[in-house]
DNA sequence: CTTACCGTTGACGCGAACGTCAACACAACC
DNA sequence: GGTTGTGTTGACGTTCGCGTCAACGGTAAG
């Protein structure tokens, strides 16, 4: 096996450009927990992946809560029946919310896209 | 002609399914500025119309700050050449993040759906 | 007239998502 | 050994987007 490698705060913060605040803050909030060596972070692949959910999910306009829920929604081993369809549910809103807002988000870009054209046309002689 | 029809706040609430704080809020922030009957604010279409625009603004994820310039942007009648470029300049900038958020979108769905046949296709027995 | 109801302007409060110190620890380098 | 760089934990400050009173005004109905 591959050594696993890990990351300082101070990579994380580069590579991914936040602040080291931004990751403690995340952290706090049960978003990333990585390992400590003595008292300095180490964040793992796995870390980074859920990091890059997170920032996605940002984008997307998610509050923490909801990204954290998302988050969690992978991490239950626990599929028991009754969680199983809980889980299932909250998929399904997610994505319902995310179409829509790919809704609003063409409806926006042909407004703007109209009004680009528009103006475009009509320019001083 | 029509008489053009006014709203009250309530009836602005009712529709959009707004609170009258958020409206008079907005009013602050120069999002919209109905006119007066006496001190009651009376909405017009264009109120409503711009009203549509903020809430779809929002459900993308975008701040009242950036509503508000892209509002403005309609409605600078003032159209000399660099206000022009300017313009056209912001209006291309907007679609670019919009067009991004979709491409996460587009992500954050796909993972989801994968997600629901995993955890569907593996039911307890 | 008075009781509702809808509207108005402050002003303060609040949760989210960090920013910004302060004070300290530890390791490397000169 | 001193300094520089990178990290740590509090704790308080800040901006955004309203919520939530309080105190008041107009008007329509009983």
């Amino acid at each position: 096996m591959l050594a696993a490698r890990h990351f300082s705060i101070g990579e994380m913060c580069d590579e991914f450009s936040v602040t080291a605040r931004a990751l403690r803050f995340y952290e706090d909030e049960q978003l990333i927990s990585p390992e400590r060596r003595g008292t300095q972070r180490l964040y793992s692949e796995r870390d980074r992946a859920r990091l890059a959910w997170i920032l996605r999910g940002k984008r997307v306009g998610f509050s923490l809560a909801d990204i954290r829920e998302m988050l969690d929604l992978y991490d239950v081993g626990d599929h028991r029946e009754t969680q199983r369809l809980v889980t299932l549910e909250r998929c399904r809103n997610r994505i319902a919310t995310l179409e829509r807002q790919r809704e609003d988000i063409d409806t926006t870009i042909a407004e703007l896209t109209d009004f680009i054209t528009l103006i475009d046309a009509s320019p001083k002689e």
